[in-house]
This record gives C-alpha cells, sequence and structure tokens, in this order.
DNA sequence: CGGTAACTTGAAGCGAATCAATAGAGGTGG
DNA sequence: CCACCTCTATTGATTCGCTTCAAGTTACCG
C-alpha cells in the first residue's frame, strides 16, 4: 500500500488493459490520466432486458459499455416503440441528454458497463479539455448516425433498410476491433423492426430475400453472414464499407 | 482609425444590436467578447434554392443563419431525398461534420448569414470555454431533434407526422421569439414531403384532413393557423408544446 | 393577360401491415 | 436425456393505405 502511494497512486490498473480503452472516451486520456477517471468509475452489469434508465429519468450516471449491447428506444402512450440506435462495447450512453434521460435504455444481451457519475464527469472535462473534445466528437458522430437514420426510415425500401443495416453493424464491429463477417445480431427481429420502422413479419421477409438474392446467408437467426458486400452496399444506396 | 484604437477596437456593433444573437452561439460570449467574433466574421446572403455548401464539400466555413431558412438535405444516386432539417434564423449551420460537410444545403428562402471560418473559430473555442460548451449543448439539442425525428419518421402515420412538424415549427418559431401561430410554412410541399418520409400527394391530403377535421386553418398553402394545438399533441404523440 | 410552377383532388395499383398458421429454438422439469 | 412448453422466427393470405398516375385548380411571375 505505502509503495503503491508512492508510485504516484498507482491504479488497480483495470482502466490500462481494458478492451475498449481505444475506442471509448478514455482514449482521450493518457496511461497516467485514466486513473482520475477510474477512481470515480462504478462497474455495472446487467441481464439481458434489463433496464438501465427509464425514459424522462433524472440523469445522475453516464456510462461506458464494456460488453454486450444496449438498445435506445422510446414509446407511444399507444406501445407503439422506435429504437433510436443500439449500442456496442466502448459506446458512450448520455450523449445527448442535458439533465434527463430522454431514451429508455435496456440491455438487449447481458451487458457490462463501467458508471461515472456525471457531477464528477463535470469536473473531470473541465480538468481534461481532451476528455471534453472527445465527447463532443462522439456526440457528431452520434448526430450524423441520427441523420443517416432519418434517409434509411424516410426513404429506403425493407430491403434498403436491411441491407443498410447489416452493413452498419459490421462496419462498427469492424472499427470496435472485432470480426466485421459474419455479422452477429444479439437483438430479436422485434428489435430490427422497431428500428428500421417495420414489422417483425417485414423483417423477416426481408432476411429471406436478401438470402435467396444470394448476398447473405443465415447460419442461423442470430448470425448473418455477408456473401456480396458490393450489392449490399448497392441496396443500402451508399458507399462500400 | 487611431481613436477606436484605443477605445479597444470598438466593434463596429452589427453584433451588439443583431435580432438573433440571443439565441444563437454568439449568445455564449459577453457582449465585449463578440467582437473577437464579429472580427472574423463574413456576412453572406443567398437567393432561394440557392446551394451554400454541397454534400461532400470541406468545411471551410461555419454559419449562424440570421434570417430567411435553409434545408439540409441528402440524396440517393436514384433521385430519392431525404431532408434532414430545416435552419431557422440562430441556428448553426456545421454541428454534425467534422471537416466535411455531410449535407447539402440550401436557401429554402432568400437568407443572410453570418460566415466563420472554421480555423479561427477552433481558435476562438479554445479562448472561450464557454463558446465550446455551447456548441457542444447545440449539437446535443440537434442529437436529440435527430432522435426524435426517428420516431416521426418510424412509427406515425402522416397525418400524425405532419401534426407533429407544425407543431415543432410552432414551437421553434415560439422559442425564436415569433409568433407561433399562425405557423409560417416558406418551404414547398415536396420539401415537407421529403423532410417527413412521404410523397408530395400525400401530404397534401394530410393537410386537408387536418382542416377537415377543425385542427388547423389553411387561410393559404404557406400559412397554417393551429386551432386546437391540444388535439393536435395528442394526433403528434407527444406532450403539448 | 398568358404561361408556368405549385398545390389539390381523383382513380387505380401495389406493397407493407395485419391476421393467421406453422416451424423452429431455447429452457424447464420430469 | 428426453418430452414438453413457451417464445421466437418464418411463411402464407388478406386488407388497407400510401404511392403512383392523371387531371384539374390555384397562385405567381414575366
Amino acid at each position: 500500500m505505502a509503495q503503491a502511494a508512492r508510485l504516484y497512486r498507482l491504479p488497480c490498473g483495470a482502466c490500462l488493459d481494458c478492451d475498449v480503452r481505444s475506442m471509448a472516451v478514455c482514449a482521450a486520456l493518457e496511461d497516467h490520466e485514466v486513473d482520475a477517471l477510474e477512481r470515480v468509475m462504478i462497474s455495472r452489469s446487467l441481464e439481458a432486458n434489463q433496464v438501465l434508465a427509464e425514459e424522462g429519468d433524472p440523469k445522475t450516471y453516464v456510462y461506458t459499455l464494456t460488453s454486450g449491447m444496449l438498445r435506445l428506444c422510446s414509446s407511444l402512450p399507444d406501445g407503439r416503440r422506435q429504437i433510436s440506435g443500439f449500442l456496442m462495447p466502448g459506446d458512450y450512453l448520455g450523449l445527448a441528454d442535458d439533465d434527463v434521460h430522454t431514451k429508455t435504455s435496456e440491455a438487449v444481451a447481458d451487458a457490462k458497463l463501467c458508471a461515472f457519475p456525471v457531477r464528477d464527469m463535470d469536473g473531470l472535462v473541465k480538468v481534461y479539455p481532451r476528455l471534453s473534445e472527445r465527447l463532443h466528437g462522439m456526440t457528431r458522430a452520434a448526430l450524423r448516425h441520427a441523420q443517416d437514420n432519418q434517409m434509411i426510415l424516410g426513404r429506403l425500401t425493407p430491403v434498403e433498410r436491411l441491407a443498410s443495416f447489416l452493413l452498419v453493424l459490421s462496419r462498427r464491429a469492424r472499427e470496435h476491433k472485432q470480426p466485421d463477417n459474419p455479422v452477429l445480431l444479439p437483438m430479436p427481429r422485434a428489435d430490427i423492426a422497431d428500428y428500421l420502422g417495420l414489422t417483425v413479419e417485414t423483417v423477416s421477409r426481408s432476411f429471406t430475400k436478401l438470402r435467396n438474392a444470394g448476398l447473405i446467408r443465415l447460419p442461423d437467426a442470430h448470425t448473418a453472414e455477408i456473401v456480396d458486400r458490393d450489392a449490399l452496399s448497392d441496396l443500402a444506396g451508399i458507399e462500400p464499407h
């Protein structure tokens, strides 16, 4: 203990060899700086379908997802649901909100997160401007992503939406240093439907169409192997990923 | 000239009595600080339908709209278009982009803007942290707005979309210190259609339905008077504005 | 005043939602 | 370990509503 104290308060080191460090907010901080984050950090884990925060809850924590997957969703009084995004390891929860969560966040699959009290976080961004810059950059990226979704929801046909969805998942997996093919689909069809503005049936039919067209293979319902990426990109109306 | 120099480089003052100052980025700066912004500022004006920046153009300027209206849009190879948003006086252009414009920006109606070279802006945000905070806050708001649009595009029926569109326009007009009723619609029906993910015909029919239901009046095609705001909010599936 | 563009309205076709049934996967308990 | 049950996914048949195609009307501009 005394020894550790002399070594500039050696962090327990969980952050230093963290899998998602390089893609999460923490990438903004040097090795000797992450300690400050780690000191205020609380580890949390969620079981599948467990709710992390409800729409309207005060935003007392922000999170970095380290494993598993979350969905962000909102619902209308009559039950219609829209999923605004899926969070993958390294993603940050709380980019859009000021002091109230505007989306419900739930675990798609068992998940682990780092939780940071917003009060502490507010202090840290003042001490480390690069942290603030990184958060702003991530917010801009999230905004571009949401705007892409507007095109997908407003103008693409069901098959095109699904093609674009698979390509985005594949690209993000790659960015997150995971294999980009086959594409893993931890979420149920109902989630994909509520993300793409379709029904479960239409999603299922669109999968079948892509498979019959030879663009993908479906070893099982939660694995999509991209066979013809160019044709898929062409369908999605976007530059190849 | 010599006199002006002694008076701490007296600004010409255009910014000090600017209509949109209180709602634009510049609200982050005190009277004696806006001078720094004004020094690097270039006034620009656009005629209706003139393009300000094309999708893919390098982002050399950012802008604050001071009068008129802009639309941000992107198009698919086959011509399908999606409008991701309309900019009103006080709004900022360039929140989503890093160094390339991801959307085409065009004038809906004759517009005036303040242009700021990004290089200068990058410098200013370092000098004035509140400027940076304000930009980040505006980006978060834009993200929430884009996420609201995902719900609108993914889950609302045409009439509901139009109801929500009118309410948002009304609320934003109020926020921008303009009358919130009747709602002014400077953009053509085709723009509304491409914003709401519909066809011109469906937009027109939806207007008629809202009128026949007694929720709005349409003195002319570019003016919608809200008659029953509660019923409209109810339709839009959101809290009353 | 004419010409053009924008908006509205009407009629028909098509595609996604809905309704309904079946097949498959996962989980529990005997 | 297997049978059973439930939840999820797929496939089929029908309905409904938006798009498409087409015509008519209104506003705007030279």
